[in-house]
DNA sequence: AAAATTCTAGTTTTT
DNA sequence: CTAGAATTTT
């Protein structure tokens, strides 16, 4: 803590003096925020009147809770023993406590006729419980044929329990026979709201001349290029011909009949809840969830918890039932509510920035919709105090206004900000030390690495003596590597950075957790878990593989069941072990596995052990989804010293750093772009929950479609910046007094480029240093290695970066790209191939087998001989410089006859490159065939289906195509 | 200058 | 399978 925040600012201690009345608090980065609630709770408790038991104080996390009462020990006159039952705790706890005193007969408000228990546990392990609901799923599958329809789209059951996860953190709750108070209104969605954004998407833009079309219609312009079900209406309709589409499509696309969906999302969810119940387990949200329902229902019992007095910390990472349930445990208007929109970056996790940022009108509609069916808040909401900390103690002037900078740069090109209304929300902090001319702020761009220019960089930063920051008197020292912290966007790339840190030996530690199921020791262990449990073939290759045994070596051994004798024994004595965690530790123990990854790894067992009856079976499959899930786990990362920290954003927030470096500024990374997509169902405050898809098989012939209605509606919900924005200003705002960017030169990001920093080019190579005089990570974060060789293009093999130009054709009277005429020329063939084997179905497996020795095509030879088949991917294992590959090459058509092999591929760019790309892509297919088909002809050979520039091909042209297709096969 | 079409690279973050 | 940029057409 430094001298300044002994004493509080005139801000601090109104904030302080302040007690009676509901506050919102703007306590910007840095300016003791913490200090400030500590003193206001103390100021609250030593009233005469008070005492600790009235007054509720909640954080975000259980660990700033526990920080939050240390230093209210410390700086009041209450001792620990007096605190030690006062009600400081986050939201999760609260509910928690609540549930376990009060709750045990909760869920019959919902119909549910399960009791809670002292033993009914809180699921915190994400993997398990995706695991739990697949099996519920499974169950529910069977149960409902009636939802077939539904179920065909989803193909993920995970997105499911997203959208429950979702629906429970704003209040909308599932009761036996419909939905709890006005939850069924969320699900429709908000039709005023809708119009309002609709209309105000719709507006023409402006033109430098005259009136441009408005952003809706624009987007729109690719609306009709997808399969729709016969009602949609056509493109020319829908986008009328003014600037602005026809209003009447507001209304028509919103309303849509969604019965069934309600009733099955419905039934899902509240399957799901009472599955849970049934197990004795609760997860986060219905956790939350129950307790917001037993406070509701009880009313005497909410009279007897509600605290006279209620604050809230980081209240910008709140959601809606998390303020509702505040709202719910105050019993009188003292609430106080302190946060930093700027720094809202947890939506993912159902953290709504509006309800700082909206709060006058939010918790006049909270309390409104609260007292629907009852008085539940009966103090007054409508007078709202705003009060705001000016001063930080953390940054220098010149970091602070930058950072303010943060959110006013574009993400990208298109996006068009209002600068004037983001200034009128930002209260612009003062800083509060005198030293400022060290400060730097500074953007690099490396021309090749951006890993070892930033290390460059770091060892010039610790050499250098132009970087000095201030110490805790606010006097100049040089800085060491501990002073500088890396903060990069994804975890990834830290991880990079870390590894080449360790090729030239610089003191780097990555916080923040790594992903523990995919290193070499826990695909060992998880090997032996298979082969006690007699999983042999998928547990003896990993296991004989490390003793050396080659490819062909394991394929016998697993063949004759032989297997060498030690490894036997081995075996059988763990099959004596009693327990799933001692099994685990053998393991290790054999291995001479003793780092912090082993360490983490028993933990991890022990705490799954100790949440779920797993068996050893189970606790493989278990290892297997967190391996596919990315799971990762905090482990031990001591660098034992004067080391620079690596950390992602997210990571970082609540902390600060003399310096700080923001890697990886790069298009695409930061704001990351993109994605979004996939998923059957959605929602959105603003439309509710929808149906992207629509399954139809009312011709006999299932189809899905898309959703027209969803097809116009979900452009009313674009993602803009903003939270990727707050991500940057979070970044910037744990500097103290250094900032620094980095970028991939030629690949800057748009934020770096809308930000008043010039970005200059940085050529350096770090300087090796002797691994034994500097200290390094306790463990290495080895690179993440998918099981199995990587899959490569085919084409990409005859250069890493050869581009496609266009030719062009015309087909009756519409002119195609060389691309589209492409996909033209291969829908001929598969529509061919269908009438072919119209009573067939042609399913080639995707799988990739487990060995590369395995040549997928391998597996259709007897079954197809003579027949057609279309799109086959073939895979052939080659080494590429030096790395085992599996090279991939699509053929659009595969003959294969008693004597012969055929291979079509039909493209229409004949650019030197790409000829050169297709022509290996052919040898691939002739090599990789000639190998399974040893005795058999093979051919394999490029059509070409435009000659040059452009090509005139009629339809009689493609009829003709078609046969020799045909004549060919 | 505006609208339409095509191309490209991306698909995180973790209480 | 999508958002957004880039390019082409009107």
């Amino acid at each position: 803590m430094t001298t300044e925040e002994i004493q509080l600012n005139p801000q601090q201690q109104r904030l302080v003096d302040e007690t009676d009345g509901i506050y919102v608090v703007d306590a910007g980065a840095g300016t003791g925020k913490t200090h400030t609630i500590t003193h206001r709770y103390a100021s609250i408790v030593e009233q005469p009147d008070v005492e600790p038991g009235d007054v509720l104080l909640v954080t975000f996390t259980r660990n700033a809770a526990e920080e939050m009462r240390r230093r209210i020990v410390r700086e009041s006159s209450y001792s620990v023993r007096e605190l030690k039952d006062a009600p400081i705790n986050n939201f999760h706890g609260v509910a928690n406590q609540l549930l376990n005193e009060h709750g045990h007969r909760t869920p019959e408000y919902l119909g549910i006729d399960t009791v809670l228990t002292s033993s009914t546990s809180v699921l915190e392990n994400n993997t398990i419980e995706k695991q739990r609901f697949r099996s519920f799923y499974r169950e529910f599958r069977e149960r409902n044929d009636g939802y077939r329809e539904l179920i065909q789209l989803i193909d993920d059951p995970s997105e499911l329990l997203d959208l429950i996860n979702n629906l429970a953190s704003k209040g909308v709750i599932p009761t036996q026979d419909g939905w709890y108070q006005n939850g069924e209104q969320y699900i429709q969605g908000d039709w005023e709201e809708f119009k309002e954004l609709f209309k105000e998407l719709n507006e023409p833009t402006e033109g430098v001349h005259s009136p441009n079309q408005s952003k809706l219609k624009g987007d729109l312009s690719d609306y009709g290029d997808k399969l729709y079900t016969d009602d949609a209406p056509r493109c020319a309709d829908v986008r009328g011909d003014e600037k602005s589409i026809p209003e009447h499509w507001a209304e028509e696309v919103f309303e849509e009949d969604r019965e069934d969906l309600k009733a099955f999302l419905h039934d899902v969810y509240f399957g799901y809840l009472e599955y849970a119940l049934q197990r004795n387990y609760l997860n986060f949200g219905f956790l939350q969830m129950l307790a917001y329902v037993l406070l509701c229902e009880d009313d005497a019992l909410r009279r007897r918890v509600e605290y006279p007095y209620v604050m809230i910390d980081e209240f910008q990472d709140t959601s809606e039932i998390q303020f509702k349930l505040a709202l719910l445990l105050a019993g009188d208007s003292n609430i106080c509510a302190v946060g930093d929109w700027k720094q809202s970056i947890y939506s993912f996790q159902h953290a709504d920035v509006e309800n700082i940022t909206d709060f006058e009108s939010r918790i006049q509609r909270y309390k409104q919709e609260l007292n629907r069916s009852g008085r539940r808040v009966t103090y007054e909401v409508s007078d709202v105090e705003k009060l705001e900390l000016e001063t930080s103690y953390r940054s220098t002037q010149p970091i602070l206004e930058f950072a303010d900078e943060g959110l006013l740069a574009e993400g990208s090109k298109r996006e068009d900000l209002d600068e004037q209304a983001i200034r009128d929300e930002i209260v612009e902090l003062t800083a509060d030390t005198s030293q400022q001319d060290h400060s730097s702020i500074e953007a690099i761009a490396a021309p090749d690495d951006e890993e070892e220019a930033v290390l460059a960089k770091i060892q010039e930063i610790v050499e250098d003596p132009g970087y000095m920051v201030r110490d805790e008197n606010d006097e100049l020292r040089k800085p060491t590597y501990g002073d500088v912290a890396v903060f990069t966007r994804t975890r990834s790339w830290g991880r990079e950075l870390l590894n080449t840190a360790a090729e030239y030996g610089v003191p780097v530690a990555f916080e923040g957790g790594i992903e523990l199921y995919r290193t070499d020791q826990a695909k060992t262990v998880l090997a032996w878990l298979r082969i006690v449990d007699g999983e042999a073939e998928r547990g003896w290759p990993v296991v004989l593989e490390e003793l050396g045994y080659s490819l062909g070596e394991i394929e016998e051994a697993l063949e004759q069941e032989e297997y060498p004798s030690d490894a036997v024994e081995f075996r059988d004595r763990l099959r004596e072990v009693e327990s799933v965690p001692a099994v685990v530790r053998r393991v290790l123990d054999r291995y001479g596995y003793n780092g912090g990854v082993a360490d983490a790894l028993l933990e991890e067992v022990e705490s799954i052990r100790d949440q779920t009856e797993y068996t050893l079976g189970e606790l493989a499959e278990y290892m297997a989804d967190a391996v596919d899930d990315g799971t990762t786990v905090e482990v031990e990362t001591d660098a034992g010293g004067d080391s620079v920290t690596v950390q992602t954003i997210h990571a970082a927030k609540g902390l600060e750093y003399p310096i700080v470096l923001l890697a990886n500024v790069n298009e695409r990374q930061f704001p990351s772009s993109g994605g979004g997509g996939g998923g059957a169902l959605k929602y959105s405050d603003t439309y509710g929950v929808r149906q992207k898809k629509i399954y139809d098989d009312a011709d006999g012939d299932p189809y899905i479609y898309t959703n027209w209605r969803y097809d116009v509606l979900r452009h009313v919900n674009r993602k803009s910046h903003d939270e990727e924005r707050r991500l940057l200003y979070v970044a910037l705002t744990r500097a103290r007094d250094h900032l620094l960017l980095s970028a991939e030169q030629g690949r800057e990001s748009e934020f770096l480029e809308n930000l008043p920093v010039d970005v200059e080019e940085y050529v350096g190579e770090p300087e090796e240093v002797d691994g034994s005089s500097t200290t390094q990570t306790e463990f290495t974060v080895p690179p993440v290695t998918p099981d199995g060789p990587r899959v490569v293009a085919a084409s990409a093999l005859a250069s890493h970066d050869f581009t496609e130009t266009d030719t062009e054709v015309d087909v009756a009277g519409r002119r195609f790209g060389g691309r589209e005429f492409g996909n033209m020329v291969h829908q001929y063939a598969e529509d061919y191939a269908r009438e072919r084997d119209s009573d067939r179905t042609i399913e080639p497996p995707r799988e990739i087998a487990d060995s590369p020795d395995i040549v997928h095509v391998e597996e259709l030879a007897d079954s197809l001989t003579g027949e057609l088949h279309v799109e086959e991917e073939v895979y052939l294992p080659l080494e590429v410089d030096g790395e085992d590959v599996l090279v991939r090459g699509v053929a659009d058509l595969v003959e294969v006859t008693d004597s012969r092999v055929r291979v079509v591929d039909y493209k229409t760019d004949r650019t030197r490159d790409a000829v050169e790309g297709y022509e290996v892509q052919v040898g691939v297919y002739r090599r990789v065939l000639g190998e399974v088909y040893p005795d058999r002809e093979v051919e394999a050979e490029l059509y070409f289906t435009a000659e040059g520039e452009s090509v005139e091909v009629g339809v009689s042209d493609l009829d003709s195509l078609r046969d020799a297709a045909a004549s060919r096969l």
